[in-house]
RNA sequence: GCGCCCGUAGCUCAGCUGGAUAGAGCAACGGCCUUCUAAGCCGUGGGUCGCAGGUUCGAAUCCUGCCGGGCGCGCCA
């Protein structure tokens, strides 16, 4: 049930009914305040012109052809011609009953789509930091929810897994391998051991021009530099999916699809837009000039995707990796989640793989782009000697800090317990600080705000969600099998049934722009009505007429289940007690 | 120089398919526990929505120009 798109429908009707346009807008919106009820259609005023009446007039119009019967308590019309819309709390009831019985809340399914997602993407020269972990989580999320909506989805980890920079690292290798060290040991800290590299390649003799050498034999499928960069991957990769399994992320190997997947291809590439005359040779490299860019002076922009010497770029690759999506795996939209500063490679990229005809004119093509993450100065997140935080430090701090905040807390739970609450609650923390963010901004990250437990983090919704399963404990009853009749009479009932009617309305603007942190207001709002009814409206305590009770009973495990669902899509663990 | 993104309460952020008196949280202040978990709830104060024009019945939201910040712009990704 999705009543936003309900009220629309039925306005929509209305509208045409009283004579304006079929195409004309319908304007229905949440209500600012409580007593304009719950929606308002805002229609009226704007309708005022093309039907050459007074907006009240419209609005007394509409509100005498919208067909609310049932579902609408009151219609009212105020100000210039705004309609107010009151649901009626039977249909609420009605609606919350049908949510209870179904096992997904109520929410129908979308019409299926494949999307491909390309997300992490961690460069495997180097270990994953802090800069992997927004397009992780915020990909992850929503991966799981376009699944949730019926989706197809395929998981794309284009992992940076080939380039110049290999060449030195697998000289590098080859010295440590043949010095009787395993591949592991010597690739235990991909950082020291890309130091290292870096440090020959600068310094010593001779070391560059075999670092040269390997980049050569490499992309020339060299057997034994092929298996030597082999091995070097697969630690790399196993050094990701350490991080990804820490972060509860579902990524596998099985969703990777490297950079290096593509080098057969990118020949293809190239030949074709010269062919098509898209591509054309200057300055001893292949490019594509685009008119659609140009500056003022009538300067196209510049794509290059072939350099002076014949090597590719990840232009030639990002291109070839969108062919491979539209035609193999017939990708209906591709959402790529990068860093905003490569906005303007893939609006190039989309210009110029729609005019080779790479990808069709119905499917899309969506760079999200996400800010940065900044440390508490306003400055680029750096460790205190100005380095780069490296992913798993961070994950292993948040899980200490926590520890520390929930020692300090009484509790008769386990050891075992209490250390699961604690990696819960500080990997759900520093996951949902950075979900909760409008991803197209950088962003603050700041472990106390996180780990606060207070305002809209994740320790919150944790612990409301564990309020919630208390009630059951205490009463013992199966939270999630209740589907008592509902009767809504405190305001603090109402208002927690319109919202928890309203999952869906936040799930479709996340499927639809890549926008985790509408959900997460959304839980949060759900979180804190939770609480108000919680306080309100009691429960267990003694002289509590037992059908109030069991109708406050299946609200409670209503909201149990809402938050469970959301946070579940949102990559973020609950626990039973805290 | 050109382009993209951003500027909302002291701080961190929502709101931006134009709609009524711009919302949260933190911080400040004042209440509420003989307990359905106070990791909570209730309340108070706090805003020329960067500035100036424009479009509109109506602008934080759309358009233009400035100011301020970030990022990008031919052989890295």
């Amino acid at each position: 049930m999705n009543i936003y798109q309900l009220l629309q429908q039925k306005f929509q009707q209305a509208i045409v009914a009283i004579g304006a346009p079929k195409d004309s807008p319908v304007p229905v919106s949440r209500s600012t305040r409580p007593e304009f009820g719950e929606y308002q259609f805002n229609g009226a005023m704007a309708l005022s012109k093309q039907l050459q009446q007074k907006p009240r007039d419209i609005a007394e119009k509409i509100v005498e052809a919208v067909q609310l019967d049932g579902i609408a308590s009151k219609l009212e019309i105020a100000g210039p011609g705004f309609i107010n819309v009151h649901l009626d709390d039977n249909w609420l009831a009605s609606q919350l009953q049908h949510a209870a019985d179904s096992s997904r809340l109520g929410i129908e399914t979308e019409k299926q789509q494949t999307v491909v997602v390309d997300y992490s993407s961690p460069n495997l020269a180097k270990e994953m930091h802090v800069g992997h972990l927004r397009t992780t989580i915020i990909g992850d999320a929503v991966v799981k929810t376009l699944e949730f909506m019926g989706h197809k989805v395929i998981r794309q980890n284009h992992m940076g897994d080939w380039g110049t920079q290999f060449g030195m690292l697998l000289a590098h290798l080859s010295d440590k391998l043949e010095s009787d060290q395993v591949a592991e040991t010597a690739l235990s800290d991909l950082e020291v051991f890309y130091r290292e590299a870096k440090v020959r390649f600068d310094e010593e003799q001779g070391f560059a021009d075999r670092a040269r050498d390997y980049v050569v034999k490499l992309q020339g499928g060299d057997a034994n530099c092929m298996a030597l960069w082999q091995q070097f991957i697969d630690v790399s990769i196993t050094h990701s999916e350490e991080v990804y399994q820490k972060l509860n992320v579902s990524l596998t190997r099985d969703d990777i699809m490297g950079e290096s997947a593509y080098n057969d291809d990118l020949a293809n590439v190239v030949h074709e837009l010269k062919e098509q005359g898209i591509a054309v040779e200057d300055q001893g490299a292949q490019v594509v000039f685009l008119e659609e860019l140009a500056d003022k002076e009538g300067n196209p922009a510049v794509y290059i995707v072939q350099k002076t010497g014949g090597g590719y770029l990840y232009a030639t690759t990002d291109l070839a990796a969108m062919r491979y999506r539209s035609t193999k795996l017939n990708a209906d939209r591709t959402l790529i989640l990068t860093d905003a500063r490569q906005a303007l490679h893939f609006k190039q990229t989309e210009i110029v793989g729609r005019k080779a005809g790479f990808i069709g004119a119905g499917q899309t093509y969506e760079h999200c782009p996400f800010g940065m993450m900044l440390g508490s100065d306003g400055k680029p997140f750096k460790t205190r000697s100005g380095g780069t935080v490296k992913l798993v430090e961070l994950l292993d701090e948040a899980v200490e800090r926590s520890t520390v905040l929930l020692a300090k807390r009484e509790s008769d739970l386990s050891d075992a317990q209490r250390a699961e609450i604690a990696r819960k609650v500080g990997i759900g923390a520093v996951k949902y600080a950075d979900l909760s963010k409008n991803r197209t901004t950088d962003y603050m990250f700041n472990w106390d705000t996180m780990l606060s437990f207070e305002g809209n983090t994740a320790p919150y919704l944790q612990y409301a969600y564990t309020r919630v399963q208390s009630i059951f404990r205490k009463a013992q009853i199966d939270g999630s099998q209740i589907a008592e009749p509902i009767a809504l009479q405190e305001a603090q009932e109402h208002q927690l049934a319109v919202k928890l009617l309203q999952l869906s309305e936040a799930i479709k603007q996340l499927t639809a722009d890549a926008t985790p942190h509408v959900l997460c207001s959304y839980l949060y709002d759900v979180a804190s009505l939770f609480m108000s009814f919680y306080e309100a409206c009691p429960i267990l305590k003694e002289g509590i007429d037992e059908s109030v009770k069991n109708s406050r009973l299946t609200l409670a495990a209503l909201t149990g289940r809402t938050l469970k669902t959301g946070l579940d899509l949102l990559g973020i663990e609950t626990m039973e007690q805290m």
